[in-house]
DNA sequence: AAGACGAAAGTGGTTGA
DNA sequence: TCAACAACTTTCGTCTT
């Protein structure tokens, strides 16, 4: 495949060791070529700096030394219109006035985002962890977070409708996905909520998302079923063939995904029944079915499915 | 008895006038 | 803003193992 712009990096893989990792400039990704980990991200670039260190020595009773960052609700930037040395350099009663009028809304909004912020962010901590999301990701949704509070867009939705949007937003930029069934399990908000909020959150920060890919759901699926790594990637094998003709646009990614799986465990005399599939993947088994079905009649998969049953008939397990 | 299959009706979201 | 539309779900009856 076609990788521009892609520059080597110094780093080491944290979880392979390998030296073999690159930087790919224009998706602002540091990916490790040897085990595929995404080592450090920054998805959405407005171009200010998040690893903020402060160097205001007053502020040390916040933490001492670490960097802040986007999961803490006060990076340390604060707005504050002016101070009281100020107030002496103004002239007119008015102006007096005005300047208190000022630095008395500009406190009260600040200290009400705050306050908000630091609920949330301990709400979305503890959705990540229940889901076993990456720290980055955790990190993505803090930010995407902090932007919808600070353009109002929390006003008439509760507060955690809208972290489990911006966690469901961080999953699907960093292609490790999560259903919304999921999503609304952790978070305990029903899950059209948290497409409803997603869709407006990611419209009005105009954070653009790919559509997901079927192949991202594989790994998970299948451990949750309990399948060798060589079914796992003969499902991948399908899909990618049901990719290329073009079976899979418009079609829901966990049906999909879900169907790949079945076929393979079919196929590889692993068998795992609609139902079980379903439920993992959180489609019901007609979704399966109809996928299943375009499946082997379009890549002409029906003889070797009949073939594997009758050669795995005599073997049984348990 | 359980799983697979298919038909029919309902739901929520997208699209285009 | 409304209606048509596609994908998916729910429900239920029938067939197969």
């Amino acid at each position: 495949m076609p990788t521009p712009l892609l520059r080597k990096s110094i780093r080491e893989c944290p979880e392979c060791a390998s030296k073999n990792i690159y930087r790919d400039v224009e998706r602002g990704e540091t990916i490790c070529r040897d085990c595929g980990l995404v080592i450090e991200d920054r998805m959405i670039d407005f171009s200010q700096e998040w690893r903020e260190f402060d160097d205001d020595g007053g502020e040390s009773k916040r933490r001492t030394g670490a960097p802040a960052s986007q999961t803490q609700f006060d990076q340390g930037l604060g707005t504050e219109v002016g101070t009281t040395a100020d107030f002496y350099k103004l002239g007119s009663d008015r102006d007096r006035d005005k300047f208190f009028r000022l630095r008395k809304w500009n406190i009260r909004i600040s200290t009400a985002i705050e306050r908000n912020l630091k609920v949330a962010l301990a709400e979305l901590k503890r959705v990540s962890s229940f889901l076993k999301l990456p720290k980055s990701v955790e990190e993505e949704a803090a930010r995407v977070y902090r932007l919808a509070v600070q353009k109002g867009l929390v006003r008439g939705r509760s507060m955690e409708s809208v972290v489990a949007g911006a966690l469901y937003a961080a999953c699907r930029r960093h292609e490790i996905p999560r259903t919304l069934d999921e999503m609304g399990e952790a978070s305990g908000i029903e899950k059209k909520e948290i497409g409803r909020t997603y869709r407006f959150v990611t419209r009005e920060l105009d954070i653009s998302i790919k559509p997901s890919n079927p192949a991202d759901y594989i790994p998970r699926f299948a451990s949750a079923l309990k399948l060798a790594p060589e079914t796992q990637s003969k499902a991948v094998e399908i899909l990618e063939m049901a990719r290329d003709i073009e079976l899979t646009s418009g079609r829901g990614p966990t049906g999909i995904a879900a169907a790949a799986l079945y076929v393979a465990s079919l196929l590889r005399g692993e068998k795992r029944t609609q139902r079980e599939v379903a439920d993992v993947a959180g489609v019901t088994e007609v979704t399966i079915r109809n996928r299943y079905k375009e499946l082997i009649k379009r890549l002409k998969l029906g003889k070797k499915v009949e073939k594997s049953k009758e050669g795995k008939g005599s073997k049984k397990k348990k």
